[in-house]
DNA sequence: CAAAATTTGAGGTGCGCACCTCAAAAATGA
DNA sequence: TCATTTTTGAGGTGCGCACCTCAAATTTTG
């Protein structure tokens, strides 16, 4: 018996198959006794429930509704597109992904969309947004219906989500920095750092990751105040040009967001190009080419294809209450340079 | 219909379910006019042969065996570490993963196990070897027989394995010479590199990548010949004194296999920490402990766990002839510093 | 043209599980 | 204690597919 199946747990557990099942899928109508007695028999026996044989039997696919918010932002864009692509790819393991959009300035829209959701419709929703009360709130209410929930990307620690897949943008943040303070000549240097916004996902986390790392192992670099681009190429190159001219002995840029392709420009501009290191986030159009070009030093990443991918395993896992296999899902926070790209 | 099941593609084709079976299966005794018209309907309907119900009803586990040479080498414990843990994981989805280890100094050990192989025990093999002529014609007969094949690691490019899992060691190489570049000051400096021998595993492709980045973008960096150690602490030690009193101006080390430990352990001794930037190789206890206490750089790796799961995934689809999701199966490069370790 | 060989069809079984129904047994309450 | 409620068992069906058997239809051969 190399792998004990339902009829196996049935025998061992004394009672009928009907009560294994019930047990399994946790159906109403048995005493605790029972419960545990069966429970008692797959610990005894090894028994594991055949996932493939469960989906089979069950007959509905895996239906996964991700949540990605609106706007015209590279990174959003690859995300929707890898959402798109696992989409394409999940079908044939009997997954039904489907994105769903969402005013991302309006902390209700989103809520609204998740009350709307029927337990029994959707298996599993992937947010990735950032937390708000009625977002919170809204969160709790979709998990009390029996809906698995994961966020992405920006975790939502009090929503109560089943999991969090994801950077610690936090060491995302020390990552840049030590890099930064090993790509700097040994001795005093300054170092600008620039956002969309400090509000925007994890730019707080990374900057403080980042003052960390230069704090402790490289303190004779200095690292300027942020400079918040909010999305807006004007305000981002007046920004940029004021430091610029008010520390003409600028030795790095570290850019925790997006305006990559306001700044590269800039600096392309001003030939200060290879005179400064930069290290920026997110693997895009913009950031992959200015690592070919040699624009960019370094570009800390994560592969949102495999967040994609993990969350929707994740959140099998979750509703067949199997457990999850950290390794394959810790997401890494990658370090690209021009050489290892693809 | 979602989803045509057999039965649709049955009628689709105008034949009946047993011939549809018979040419999905590719059992004999059919026509080539029917196993087109079948074909035709295939794409018509736009048909998939569900992997999970077909791998029930064969009610067999997809079996498969992973060869990788003995030695006490810490990266090869890690791959064999690597294979046992993705087998406990792998036996919830159907897969029987068992590890081999064959006498990697003789050629036809490994060629000798591959042609005990039965076609109808294994579905596949993963083999991490450096291609020998007598390897490589066992692989053939291996093919011929109908078994998958992946080689990992290290690529078996002249033995027609179905394919290759792992990185491209010239652009492993060409990351750690532009990284050096980068950390290194601007003017003169004197690079080392070392490995076990330039015959192990791709250590020539490194040296080369890391020769072209070098020559590329730090062409004031003088590089050093290869220290070869030759898994002997005693030679290593011996030749990496000789180099370091030749060269008391010395400012990068590039280790590309093993023998980090011997090295750490000297550059400690002669309080050269700090003063000699390093770049090692494969995630090993070593090297992990060499990052956390400052003592190395940067360390470039590729994820072990990852590559294994690839290959059986890869084989997988081999064998029910689906295609590959090569994002998913890509390998990276990746480039490790002390706050992206885990 | 008949006999032999090949190809096709019809139908069944079971993989491990979910989900359903109905009756029997056990526990609970008055 | 008996009536009521709760818990359990027995048994069946089907998910999509692999694999098997036997007979019928078709093609090939002499």
């Amino acid at each position: 018996m190399l792998r004990p199946t339902i009829n196996d747990l049935a025998d061992a557990a004394g009672v009928s198959l009907a009560t294994v099942d019930r047990v399994l899928n946790s159906r109403p109508g048995v005493r605790q006794v029972t419960v545990d007695k069966v429970n008692q028999a797959i610990e005894k026996i090894g028994f594991v429930r055949d996932p493939f044989a469960a989906n089979l039997a069950r007959k509905r696919d895996f239906k996964v509704i991700a949540f990605v918010p609106k706007g015209n932002g590279q990174f959003l864009t690859e995300v929707c597109f890898a959402v798109k692509k696992t989409a394409k790819a999940a079908i044939a393991d009997r997954v039904d992904l489907r994105l769903e959009q969402f005013e991302g300035d309006d902390p209700h829209a989103l809520a609204g969309s998740l009350d709307l959701i029927a337990p029994d419709g959707v298996d599993g929703v992937v947010i990735m947004a950032l937390e708000t009360p009625p977002l919170r709130d809204a969160v709790r209410r979709l998990r009390a219906r029996g809906v698995a929930t994961v966020a992405i990307i920006s975790d939502l620690p009090n929503s109560g989500v089943d999991y969090f897949i994801g950077i610690n943008n936090l060491a995302a943040g020390r990552t840049a920095g030590s890099l930064m303070g090993k790509m700097l000549p040994q001795g005093k240097a300054k170092v600008a750092v620039m956002t969309s916004s400090l509000q925007a996902w994890d730019s707080l986390d990374r900057r403080l990751g980042f003052d960390q790392a230069i704090a402790q192992g490289f303190s004779q670099i200095e690292v300027l105040a942020t400079i918040e681009g909010h999305d807006d190429p004007v305000t981002l190159d007046t920004a940029l040009r004021r430091m610029l001219s008010t520390h003409p002995d600028l030795q790095g840029i570290y850019s925790m967001g997006g305006g990559n392709r306001v700044m590269m420009g800039l600096l392309a501009q001003m030939g200060l190009i290879g005179k400064i290191r930069i290290i920026a986030h997110e693997l895009t159009e913009t950031t992959r080419d200015g690592l070919r070009r040699d624009q960019l030093d370094a570009v800390i990443t994560q592969d949102l294809g495999h967040i994609i991918r993990s969350a929707i395993r994740t959140l099998r896992a979750t509703r067949d209450q199997r457990p999850i296999m950290a390794e394959q899902e810790r997401i890494r926070i990658e370090i690209l340079v021009k050489d290892n790209l693809d």
